[in-house]
DNA sequence: GCCGTTTTCGGCCCGACTGTTTTCAGTCG
């Protein structure tokens, strides 16, 4: 059982505990709990086993021993009982925005409700409107909330709310009476998925402003609207959260609503040290107020290198910004080429000039070529045949560009024993390989784990394509063992895909850092099945900097001979080994 | 439930807004 699911069980617990009406700061210790399992660098089974993990902060005595049974049984006792005692239903009516636990469980305990759909039913029976603490206002809220959950599931990627985030603020600073104006939240933060827009702005006038944002043309409705605070509902469904600040505390409140939540916790713990107090209105010594004219300049102030918004996760950014010693994040200037790009060989939608002209004029210096392999039937995967005429086409085009080179690859899928979709000495045809795993997702994590192992044990394999196979709010993806995938990774020299798709991004950005550490390569690659995906890479580059990566951490930074260079002394390896 | 050189008891990060109240609890970020 690694960290990830043990913080997940502490986490869980924490808001069981919540849930049954525990007192909360009982409740907060197993959030922090599962916070300080999910920072540690350290193999938890071994602290376990050497009793260090007694000397994690936040981990007292009787988390201890629900962590020394977790990983010695795989399993907790207080866990399931605690679990048992509450409906699954409870957790779900959680999502539902002004619900609470208090609240939850006081429909539960009055009313008998269990489900979202239970309490839909209990609202247009008005069952509601006696219970106290509940008024008409709140069966109504509920009844939008539930209908929101059901149209959209409360989430949308990233890249269909970045642009709509973008029009909005350009609005805001054509307002007069806005002195500053910012994308502020998860939005900033570059989370995959969004759940809703956080604006923020700085003004004299905060009311004039809050008139000004609730007539804009895309607010479709009003939920609440206060002096500094105004919650919007756009026509596409997204919320927008408006904040208005004095310009004085702008910058102060640029971080605190960048958030994230977990960040400025830890930050604050930080700036009580020594002798400060954050809030979104600014630093306090005492009663006086530090005025910062930049973030750098907060940073500075609690002796912290600046945090790009990026890194604000509470991964332990705030220690290594106390040492000075934050990476120097990948740009999208680093990336000198591009791998993963489907042809109209199989199914994506350009041919191979098309592309090459298309990515000369988005400044790359190679593309690399993968179409989809033989198994794939659905998607035109190549035969033989077509791949020794592609090969040619390849030939002929590089013949063409002086500046420029296509690389040949191929996009194997994995079969379900690990196995690749060609003979090895077909295999060995290309320049690079990318294997990737297309169909039977339902198998188990340790089989999963299995299947990506073997492939990548294979000598001919270049780089492991989108690792676990997730479609962001659509499908969970086979679920890997990811820390032994980077592992295996690093003992045979495979370089792990960093798949930019916006539906995709996967290798998850969490998994970076480690793969960073363990000096496995990353190749940011757009999967791209038409020109305009080519684009795409941004995303990846957004993910790749959530994950801490250099630019000496991206394959894709290395200039065209270097890639040469690279791959053929691969060859030369396994056609020495063969 | 965790923590600690002012403390082994009594604290634990902070504030706006809503809907319910008639002064505030609950939710949210």
């Amino acid at each position: 059982m690694d960290k990830k699911i043990i913080a997940q069980i502490l986490h869980e617990i924490g808001v069981l505990l919540e849930l049954k009406g525990e007192n909360q700061f009982k409740v907060r210790a197993y959030q922090n709990g599962a916070r300080a399992i999910e920072m540690l660098n350290e193999d938890i089974k071994q602290l376990v086993k050497t009793g260090k993990i007694e000397e994690v902060k936040g981990i007292g005595k009787t988390l201890v021993e629900n962590i020394t049974e977790l990983v010695t049984t795989g399993d907790l006792k207080y866990y399931h009982e605690l679990k048992s005692s509450v409906p699954e239903g409870l957790l779900e009516m959680l999502k539902i925005p002004g619900l609470g636990p208090k609240k939850v469980f006081k429909l539960y305990e009055t009313l008998s409700i269990s489900t979202i759909a239970e309490l839909e039913y209990a609202c247009h029976e008005n069952r509601l409107l006696d219970l106290k603490g509940f008024g008409p206002k709140s069966q109504e809220n509920i009844l939008k909330g539930i209908e929101h959950i059901k149209k959209f599931q409360g989430q949308f990627i990233y890249r269909d709310v970045y642009s709509q985030a973008e029009k909005i603020l350009a609005k805001l600073k054509e307002c007069q009476e806005i002195n500053e104006a910012s994308i502020a939240g998860s939005l900033r933060r570059f989370k995959e998925v969004i759940k809703d827009i956080d604006l923020l702005a700085s003004s004299e006038k905060p009311g004039q402003v809050m008139e000004y944002f609730i007539h804009l043309p895309q607010v479709a409705e009003v939920i609440s609207k206060g002096e500094t605070k105004t919650s919007v509902i756009l026509d596409t469904g997204i919320n927008v959260d408006l904040r208005v600040v004095a310009p004085d505390e702008f910058y102060s409140a640029l971080h605190h609503f960048t958030g994230s939540k977990e960040h400025n916790t830890t930050m604050r713990y930080q700036a009580k040290n020594l002798g400060i107090k954050i809030n979104e209105y600014g630093l306090f010594k005492g009663e006086k107020r530090i005025i910062v004219n930049s973030e750098e300049e907060f940073f500075q102030v609690l002796g912290l290198q600046y945090i790009p918004p990026e890194l604000r996760e509470n991964m332990g950014e705030i220690e290594i910004a106390e040492k000075g010693q934050l990476p120097n994040l990948v740009n999208l200037e680093d990336i000198q080429g591009i791998f993963h790009i489907h042809t109209n060989f199989s199914d994506g939608i350009n041919n191979l000039e098309e592309l090459v002209l298309e990515a000369k004029q988005a400044g790359f210096k190679y593309l690399g070529i993968s179409d989809h392999s033989q198994t794939a039937v659905y998607a035109g995967g190549l035969k033989i045949e077509a791949i020794k005429r592609q090969r040619e086409e390849i030939q002929n085009i590089n013949s063409q560009h002086q500046d420029f080179y296509v690389f040949h690859g191929i996009e194997a899928d994995i079969h379900a024993d690990g196995s690749l979709d060609y003979r090895d000495e077909i295999l060995a045809l290309f320049d690079f390989v990318i294997a990737s795993v297309h169909s039977g997702f339902n198998i188990s994590g340790e089989r999963a784990t299995q299947r990506l192992i073997t492939a990548m044990e294979n000598p001919y394999v270049t780089m492991l394509g989108h690792p676990t196979g997730r479609i962001l709010l659509g499908r969970k993806g086979y679920e890997p063992d990811m820390e032994k995938v980077i592992k295996a990774a690093k003992e045979n020299n495979i370089i792990i895909e960093l798949n930019a798709s916006p539906y995709r991004l996967d290798i998850d950005w969490r998994y970076l850092k480690y793969a960073k550490e363990m000096g496995v390569k990353i190749s940011i690659n757009p999967d791209a099945h038409r020109k305009e995906e080519l684009y795409d890479t941004i995303f990846g580059i957004k993910m790749a900097r959530k994950g801490w990566l250099a630019k000496d951490d991206v394959f894709n930074t290395m200039t065209v001979q270097e890639v040469r260079d690279y791959f053929n002394k691969r060859k030369k390896g396994y056609e020495s080994s063969v």
